[in-house]
DNA sequence: TTTATATGCGGAAACGTTTGCGTAACAAAT
DNA sequence: ATTTGTTACGCAAACGTTTCCGCATATAAA
């Protein structure tokens, strides 16, 4: 089979390239006639066209890259989808990056769109992300990024997050009026502003309950799930353990439960339990979760409308954006006795 | 700051195009001393190859493209980690594409790969396949694909699946050794060649037991949580309910906890749950699932192995390839009294 | 009739690479 | 002294589009 494109598709039709260019791209200046054959044959000759031609020249790909820690966390599962259902409204293709929350790896990935590979970015750091130069680099070439829950506060554009503060006081709070006396609030990075407002969340609740904040609860955990179960469990089986736990991150909660079952522990006799999870089997759970809920799929669609309310005007700035999407606290059986 | 390319990289050193084309591509046609001018001077000046340019003059997209029905389900979840392992030691960029068991999507997604997008496909295909015109055209315009878990029969290419029939098999024995009478299958195709597979371990499974197989006991379930909900619940409170479940799918299990729950059946009292699903959380639901584990991890890894050795070698012909990796059954308490 | 104004189309450059072919310089072999 | 070979590089075409111009022809306005 020959290979068919604009040009054999022109040779055909006696038109001339442009003319079948613009007649594809439903020019004004192509009469309804001529439209119409060429887009006959087109369907006819199954004529697909050469992405890469038409980026190299008109300098837009139509597509946008996600750019997030993991794709085995329910929260960014079903964020994606929020992204996919608007991009697809949009014509556009979503390109997934995953950065196992290694900053090196999301630097080499934003190295790389700096080649013009996507038009814009959505993003959430890593864990281990400190600086933004990286970031600030791809900006600075035109390419827009809007973050959504993990945002870095060194880079001025977009964000759409949860009310992290807020619902980790929420959730501080919780633990506090079912009579926990010593929380644990476990998280996966101490640079991260989703972290700082968690924690601050959290520390605000402890003192509006005229309770002392000790650093000592705060149990920072790694990548590795076999050493966040060592350290749960050795955090469990101390003298003076904690009788709540706050889990920022979805998965930290396995480690938690697993802890918990090998220690003997109940839950939520000896320890309640409460997580930032979006997991549809929290509700199933040994014991049941207590959750923060995100608005994942909300916060993706948000983040996507925004990139493309950027790539259509120009002008628009993303600067100023900001939204907060209320999480939701769903009480379950993990902290109810 | 003025676009940095390969012509002004060229200008700035007073070299030709073509040599720091061949020098950024470490031919073994340029002295090692310009090779070392020419890579100095493209870091110092951050360039980034144009991707699009490269892409449509080579004819390689140095991409490999992964369509699967959907991300929110840990045993694709996985799978992606295990590709994506493969494809960053061979520099190569993984995407992803969700057809959300859609036969349409995938056929859009498929289309669009005939004008090189990407160099290969890794694919799992949707609930809703039943043709495979749309692969086949792909297949045709010289791109190769390896399917993985989910294969479509009527293709003629490698494929990496696990043992369905004998999981399916040792699942259903499993269940009728541990006292079940009536068991049903809950599937999400009729035409699946692994939805088939599983069905027929089923089948065999009851005939070597002297059980008569029923149709009545397959329940096919649609992309509709809260369809299945009611599904499941219709099948529970049936007067002769079945007192064995086997979800083929992950994420029907929370349909038939959540049934359950609502119903006040007692799993595994009332009726025993065993599921094909490679969810972390397993252990820690109640009560805890028996599940078949998928080798998730190792199948993302060889069918992405077996691309690349496509993609290598040209004459390579994919046509035999078969792979069997198998799952393995892990009892749990919900199949246990 | 002349002058504007659309309308519909073609020519050709440009996007940033890769790559086949050509060739100058020099060394080695005849 | 000539041939052969090797090394290191340059020229220019090609990849398939998009898009800026230009240019007819036709119709309307002056």
């Amino acid at each position: 089979m020959e290979k068919i494109n604009i040009k054999s598709l022109a040779e055909e039709l006696n038109l001339s390239i442009s003319t079948v260019s613009r007649a594809l791209h439903d020019s004004y200046e192509i009469s309804a006639e001529t439209k119409k054959r060429v887009v006959e044959l087109a369907t006819k000759l199954n004529y697909v066209p050469n992405h890469h031609a038409s980026s190299l020249r008109s300098k837009k790909s139509k597509m946008i890259a996600v750019v997030i820690p993991e794709v085995a966390d329910s929260f960014f599962a079903q964020a994606i989808n929020g992204i996919e259902s608007v991009a697809q409204e949009n014509g556009y293709h979503v390109l997934i990056y995953l950065t196992h929350e290694s900053l090196q790896k999301e630097q080499a990935i934003l190295k790389d769109f700096q080649c013009g590979r996507v038009d814009g970015v959505l993003m959430s750091v890593s864990a281990e992300t400190t600086g933004a130069l990286h970031i600030k680099e791809l900006m600075a070439k035109g390419i827009p990024l809007v973050f959504f829950d993990r945002a870095s506060d060194e880079v001025e554009t977009a964000r759409i997050t949860t009310d992290d503060l807020k619902s980790s006081y929420a959730a501080t709070q919780h633990l506090l009026e079912s009579g926990c006396q010593k929380i644990a609030l476990l998280s996966v990075s101490d640079s991260l502003s989703i972290s700082n407002e968690r924690m601050a969340g959290y520390k605000q609740a402890l003192l509006d309950h005229h309770l002392s904040f000790n650093t000592a609860d705060i149990v920072l955990c790694t990548n590795n799930e076999e050493q966040n179960l060592q350290r749960m469990i050795s955090l469990l089986q101390n003298s003076n353990r904690p009788d709540g736990i706050i889990a920022t991150v979805e998965k930290l909660t396995t480690s938690v439960y697993l802890a918990c079952h090998s220690l003997q522990l109940s839950i939520p006799n000896h320890v309640k339990v409460i997580s930032f999870s979006n997991l549809q089997s929290a509700l199933l759970l040994n014991p049941s979760l207590t959750t923060i809920t995100q608005p994942a799929f909300e916060m993706g669609r948000s983040a996507a409308t925004l990139i493309f309310k950027s790539l259509k005007n120009k002008n628009f700035n993303l600067k100023g954006e900001r939204l907060v999407i209320p999480s939701r606290l769903d009480i379950r059986s993990s902290t109810v006795t």
